[in-house]
DNA sequence: ATGGGACCTAAAGCGACTGTAGCTTCAAGG
DNA sequence: CCTTGAAGCTACAGTCGCTTTAGGTCCCAT
């Protein structure tokens, strides 16, 4: 009979703690329809189960990895329904995978354009200072941005 | 009596287009006090000169390499008093260097956790989706996040 | 019974703009 | 002089993903 290690009846801040998120967030996801709204108690508070522990902790891992919002709409979705094939997840993963890449090349090229201006700053004056005056004059840069 | 290159009177508009800014933005600067409130024509319309050209193209390109509004108007004060020492502008510069080196090393570990998602996916079903699989589970990630 | 923590809802706030609605003004052409 | 259409004006809502606040209610241990 024993169902082993079965979890019942979480608390909001149950939920909360196992999945590193904040208790209005939960609230939140909520509210914009990540999560189901759970069961109540006789004092109209959130009782949750595993399923919505599960979920959440999905929602978060799939945050945590820099996916938007509606991208875990989608992806949950998807694995609501394991019958259908996986192009989607695929393409949802790999675009995001693209934006990350042109944010790296991008946040490159700033740090070098950040290292350029500190780097030669010698701890002058104001009037000699090569941060306020690259800031100053976008030709002594050697990127675009 | 030629005083050569000299700009006059230039609407919001031309602001805008010399400074690659959007006429709301170049507003909303205005009403955070990043511009001073300019002169009106007789139509009540803005009218800038050079200085507010000088002062916007700073700004946009402060804002390009990323720093933060509060970050810009220290960097407005201290360009606005070159006989001070440049250490303040270093040290935001250098404060801000680490962000952004802060972010590439998250980015680069996030790269490296969607490449191995989306490598390991072979375009099955959702049930044998290794997006979600991941997403389902941290234990399958290399790294914290 | 009481104290204090956890919970509730509803609404505002954040950063840094962007977009909209409903006007007025300006400049060029007829 | 009149029209027309672009550009400007103010004021306010919307974006994203939460976080914070205010003002309560509930639960549990003492």
């Amino acid at each position: 009979m024993a169902k082993g290690s079965e979890i019942k009846d979480l608390g909001i801040g149950d939920l909360a703690r196992r999945t590193d998120t904040k208790v209005q967030t939960i609230r939140y996801y909520e509210q914009i329809g990540l999560l189901p709204e759970p069961l109540r108690s006789a004092g109209n508070q959130r009782v949750y189960g595993e399923d919505s522990l599960r979920r959440l902790a999905f929602i978060r891992h799939a945050r945590d990895l820099g996916f938007g919002i509606d991208a875990v709409r989608e992806l949950l979705q998807l694995s609501d329904h394991p019958e259908q094939p996986c192009d989607d997840a695929d393409k949802i993963a790999r675009r995001h995978l693209a934006e990350v890449e042109d944010r790296l090349k991008r946040l490159r090229s700033l740090r070098t354009e950040l290292k350029r201006m500190v780097d030669h700053c010698h701890a002058g004056l104001i009037a000699d200072c090569r941060v306020i005056e690259v800031l100053s004059d976008h030709a002594l840069c050697d990127h675009e941005h």
